[in-house]
DNA sequence: AGCGTACTGTGCGATGTCGAACATACCGGG
DNA sequence: CCCGGTATGTTCGACATCGCACAGTACGCT
């Protein structure tokens, strides 16, 4: 079996123990075989057995790249307390994410499209929890079933609805709705109200100067929807953000 | 390879005979079973026999809509000399392109993703000929066909790539820059230096104002790198749009 | 305790785009 | 030949963001 997963707690930058206010994602005792990736979890109520060895336990940190534009994809990976954003490089301009993925999602899409490159950087912007497989071993399970192929092309549809909304919103709306819209966004993922994260991160996601976060984050803490502090931030009004953020 | 591919005729928006200057996309005579769309073209060398009476050609009109946002996907289109664009419609807000098909992709993908509505809008943005099949159809023809699979998995990436590489383009760069690419993409898609294009059209493709693109166009005329006249567009220096474009 | 580093905040002029209103040019139809 | 609609061009103030430079503040480490 695969063994006790981690406890999906989100670690921070330095990998230094989460302060209390962060996210405790702890799968609290039970099933040790138990999936916390949805998309995965769709497919096998528990590890199922051919799966055992392949599919392993894995534990992704802050910062680390998972693949860079045009590095082949070894492993895919399904997101459990984790969160990776895929960024698109321009020339000479700065990053910038045009996905995230979460326990919903898994990141090496490319591979079930019949790419072994990756077009974009995969990043993990939330260090935490995670299951992956050899490219190999996936491709294997993924053409004996349908039910797992069904799911990841479901997916895929649902990212790139997902890509295009976020480049319309990036044509039209301001930081601060933006910045409002993506911690929701990140929230719905990590299933916490808090999480690590510093300006200087929030910039490179929506392709803005960090003073622009910084102001639009002061003008979000003025009016009391969310908290932060030295990397980390707090959703405070999860519903006011909804109504300062767009879409 | 693929049969005779006949000269792709790009119509006129209101449907009158193309300009002299206009490419001349009408399949002549010959072959009426060869396949302009190269992604079919890469499956069947020519409209193969179980094929016959489902894959049927048409003719795009420009503004024609296929889907709105929510529409169930009744047909899949193969575009041949026309050209499909697919825009996001954000909330009180104009739409935005996303992605832009020519013959090079189909219209309708998240028919073979399991979902049988559209996220997006899909408009005709250069009227002219095509091949389409009933949804139903298709997707029997999808599942028989490994080669045909491939082949759309296959383009699901590039799409995919191309909307990411949009939105960073969205973002960081000029209207004048993002006019020149949108420009050349649709050269290389049309195959044709000249086509009906009005600056109000293209203010929506790049989700400015009208007076922006007027600005740029005016600009890039100026420069020697582009014609236009009264809902025609010409590039006469695709080389210099090529450096006055990004990525 | 002191130091260095990372994170956050402020100020400045420059610039690209917005929103709105208006002016000109071309083309086809009655 | 005039008229009307469509396409293109111009101007104006307003504003979000840029690029750059620098100041303040908290935290960890030695």
């Amino acid at each position: 079996m695969n063994g006790t997963v981690g406890d999906s707690v989100h670690m921070s930058p330095d990998g230094s123990a989460p302060s209390p206010s962060q996210c405790e994602n702890t799968r609290q005792a039970g099933d040790s075989a138990s999936i916390e990736n949805n998309l995965l979890a769709a497919v096998f109520r528990k590890q199922s057995r051919q799966l055992s060895g392949v599919l392993e336990p894995d534990t992704l940190s802050f910062g680390e790249v998972l693949y860079e534009p045009g590095d082949t994809i070894s492993h895919v990976y399904f997101p459990g307390a984790s969160l990776v954003s895929l960024l698109t490089l321009a020339d000479g301009h700065q990053a910038l994410e045009v996905g995230l993925i979460g326990l919903e999602g898994m990141v090496g899409i490319p591979l079930v499209l019949g790419h072994r490159e990756s077009a974009v950087r995969a990043l993990v912007q939330g260090g935490g929890s995670a299951m992956r497989m050899e490219s190999a071993h996936f491709m294997d399970e993924f053409q004996l079933n349908s039910n797992l192929r069904d799911a990841v092309y479901h997916y895929i549809h649902t990212l790139m609805a997902q890509i295009s909304q976020t480049a319309a919103c990036n044509r039209f709306h301001v930081v601060e709705e933006r910045l409002a819209r993506w911690l929701l966004m990140t929230r719905d993922r990590v299933r916490s109200d808090s999480f690590p994260m510093t300006q200087e991160f929030l910039s490179t996601m929506l392709g803005v100067r960090r003073v622009g976060v910084t102001k639009a984050a002061g003008q979000l803490q003025k009016l009391g929807l969310i908290e932060y502090h030295r990397g980390n931030i707090s959703i405070i009004d999860g519903a006011g953000l909804q109504t300062a953020a767009c879409s």
